[in-house]
DNA sequence: CATGAATGAGTGTTCATTCAT
DNA sequence: AATGAATGAACACTCATTCAT
């Protein structure tokens, strides 16, 4: 059900995704379909039959590129800890993420302000944020935006977590002190 | 002057960017100059004797909706008043704004994620933006952040306005409720 | 009859031809008329008040070069020296032209080989050669080629003279020389 | 090879060669790459799997038909008869070929003529004249030309050469004598 | 399933020519 | 007549996708 028929090679995919990566940072969501099969080490007509379509690629890596960066959020969380505590967690995992891995960082940038996403994926997406969303839903409830409707909650917390991630990635030189910062303005805003 | 043809035409000039704007909204970065022209009421071939060329148009574009958005935003602004007002009032300009221009506000941040945006052109919006920056220095000073780097600041502030833009433009029914509670948010995160 | 309503300037008409001339050599046959207009100081509209064409201006300013250069040909030619004499002489001041226009020769070295000149053209143009066709003709009665057609013994002494022309223009150093010696081998092939 | 998709196939390279070459001389230099694709039976984007430029494929074929010219001259050449004889049998292949293939001659004079051939493939075209280059510089160390450089040489001869294929060519009657006649007036001239 | 040649619709840009001023 | 903006047909080249091998 999951695992629906699937080409047999997963590393052939992974190889296109990672491939797709590194492309869509160094010339954008338009780089032809033939480098990001070379950029793979993979014939260009390969590309097609692990995903129909550029478009389907695009969608499946935003979706990958989601959930990584969402599980890296949610490593490790102790669920025991106070509110405040594990979602300075988060925070500092997304933080580490987007230093860790920059180009992933980016890449999802470009996929997420890009049409191409459908609604689609961008709901299936949403499933894998749902441990930080519902880590936001128990602070909001108890704090100054208690009146205001999670969705607004989320739009804040994630353009300032984005931001952060990408004034981090750009700025590496204080990095600890700016993440801690961006955490205590975020803890302002939402609590 | 004698002999003087038709002299370049600021409407069509104009008239251009406007369709620019519009087509984008609808497809995407991608949509060809063609049908910018067309939209324009103007012939495939005349869109090139005002921009050179597809990237210069949408340079040209950029930078006059930042502008047009900065000057919105800085429209009866009284000096006088203390600082909070002050950015309310930017920020209930800027959410007018996209409340009232959805399309600048959407081509706007396709064109802003585009990386076809030269620093140059990104360089020059921000002079345009000087009149905020400003008032968002003398926040920072007094506020949390004095210990950040006004780019920090910047970033964040950026990031919450244009998220809140986009959210009281799709959800218009309390916008100004909404329009409040993002004010009171970024007002805790950055005062 | 023969100066049919032409434009007021003819001053205007010889700086368009002039810069054609100079622009062909620079870009090929392919250059726009924009930039022939431009290098002439004239709106690129004002040269089709000269020219209804491109073409025609093509046309027009091979069979002006072709006339200079048959001109320059015959240019103080004295009829009584003896027939190897006046060839020579012909001959001298076709190179001398070539080495004095070089733009010249290589324009209409493009124009010659160019499908854009008319068979009528060519024939106007062939008429400038009266004097230097009449000469050879006198020549081949008298000659080894005395029982080939004269369109052969043009033929062969025109390539001679253009290759020689380019030979000498691209040559300049022992101009003097090759360019006798290039007439003995024409006068050896012809006589 | 286990996995080998089509080859490029030389079949179809050839194929586009002899279309461009037809194409050319019914349209000259400017003729659409489209229509060379159609003529040749390949889809237009096929074109530049086999060619990367159109000015690729004017250099390549240039020098294919340059090549081509070349080896008919020397085909079937007894190095063992005397220097005029083997001259004049070079002279006839050129006019044999110049008569069987007269749209390789007249594409082959249009493209000599264009400034799309760069040096490099002039250059690697002279190499393939090697034989023909050979023979007369043994011609004119004997000659009366001795004392003019072989550049000069070659000129001239190329020059009549070329100039009496396309007369052959355009005046088919009588081709053997005029062959003949031409061939006497070059020997005059190098011997 | 892998490969890479084949396809042909699509696009930015150019440019000869026209025409409003 | 002079100007230069306006026009729109044309064209080289690209690229997602298909398919023969």
């Amino acid at each position: 059900m999951n695992h629906m028929a699937r080409p047999k090679s997963d590393d052939k995919r992974s190889a296109i995704l990672a491939a797709a990566t590194r492309v869509i940072v160094a010339q954008g969501l338009s780089a032809p379909t033939a480098g990001i099969a070379k950029e793979a080490g993979v014939a260009n007509g390969s590309l097609f039959t692990y995903f129909e379509t550029k478009s389907d690629l695009f969608n499946a890596l935003y979706l990958e590129l989601k959930i990584d960066m969402a599980s890296a959020a949610m490593r490790d969380l102790r669920k025991s800890a106070a509110l405040r505590e594990q979602l300075f967690y988060v925070w500092q995992n997304w933080m580490n993420w987007s230093l860790s891995f920059p180009e992933k960082r980016r890449a999802l940038a470009q996929l997420d302000a890009s049409d191409e996403i459908t609604p689609a994926t961008r709901a299936a997406a949403n499933e894998a944020m749902a441990g930080p969303v519902e880590l936001l839903e128990r602070v909001r409830t108890t704090g100054s935006l208690s009146k205001s409707p999670m969705a607004l909650v989320l739009t804040l917390t994630n353009s300032v977590a984005e931001a952060m991630m990408d004034f981090v990635a750009q700025h590496p030189a204080n990095a600890k002190k700016h993440c801690r910062a961006g955490f205590e303005a975020l803890w302002r805003m939402v609590s």
